[in-house]
DNA sequence: CTCGACTATATCAACTCAGATATAGTTTTC
DNA sequence: GAAAACTATATCTGAGTTGATATAGTCGAG
């Protein structure tokens, strides 16, 4: 329900194409939202038929013709709107955490085994959005927030791997 | 893709029916993974095409009718390939914090206002994990490493909201 | 004894999301 | 000058997900 939000969002600095905006999301806001141009293509049609967003065609400056769109006043009301919204409570799902969660069936080997590859994946992603150029304004601060939340995985991965004996879970102690 | 895994795994350690599996995902995957009733009952139809599972109808002690899915060998093998297979990189989709992303658009006080309502958000998730009785095993682990999560950004979203200003966002730096 | 809560299965419509494919002009590279 | 890479729009299939609704038996409260 956020993707035509984020597309406003976008559009209320400039006027975009559906292009454009999939490259913006892929390189700035993508570790707190993500979309493919599929989904952008017909976002942008809803949004506009809803009448939060007006359509330029461009003629072929270079390449093929470009829609430009543009956010409305309604747009913006809208905007403003979802962001003074309360958010609802954070999607619970998480492939690699869900592969912790039933590590009981494995042996303890491949338990360290499914940590390293669990730390490498969320080692390799905090790499990736550290080394890509950050964004403006608060999208950079969502991005910061976005690090954040890897980084205390990490630690905690860590900490779980390092204890002396995988053993058991929960350090070994059984008190219930 | 992981919702059939999820169940694999509740299934693994003892049987359960479809309703069953609702609540063990509703009280104690929650944070890492969740799935409405209306998705289980086809993952569970799904697994038992392919193998993975069996189903036993109990006759009804108490209430209606019972279907008892039990894990075989097959569903223990497509378990353990799961779990050992590198997980994704994480979703990017976080709804509060793409809110934050977009907060320029906004007057400062309203930016404060968005911040207090992500941070109560954030706040009720955690009380309402801790408060919770704990899982056994990895699940717990798994809660655990879901409430760092949400500790990470709490923290990072009181420091932004502590800083004197938030009128320009990055602490107010425009080194471009 | 009726009402509401709980157990339990199941289906449906609508929407979201991912990945593939099609088309086509422009720019860059060898 | 041909091939590859890039810009740009668009559609389609299939899977994932949500929320609503239907059915029906049991149990406890009033």
């Amino acid at each position: 329900m956020s993707l035509p939000h984020v597309l406003l969002g976008l559009l209320a600095t400039h006027p975009r194409t559906g292009y454009d905006l999939a490259r913006v999301i892929e390189e700035e806001v993508e570790p707190v939202w993500k979309a493919e141009i599929s989904q952008i293509y017909p976002a942008l049609a809803r949004l506009r038929r809803e009448g939060h967003v007006v359509l330029r065609v461009l003629g072929p400056r270079r390449g093929p013709h470009r829609n430009l769109y543009r956010v409305t006043a309604a747009g913006r009301r809208e905007l403003r709107r979802w962001l003074l919204e309360a958010p609802p409570t954070p999607r619970g799902r998480d492939d690699g955490l869900a592969r912790i969660a039933f590590l009981d069936v494995l042996e303890v080997p491949e338990r360290r085994q499914v940590l390293r590859g669990y730390e490498k994946t969320v080692a390799d992603e905090i790499a990736r959005l550290r080394s890509a150029p950050p964004p403006d304004g608060f999208r950079r601060e969502a991005r910061e927030a976005a690090v954040e939340k890897l980084e205390a995985v990490r630690r905690w991965s860590r900490t779980l791997s390092g204890r002396p004996s995988l053993a058991s879970p929960s350090g070994g102690g059984k008190k219930k």
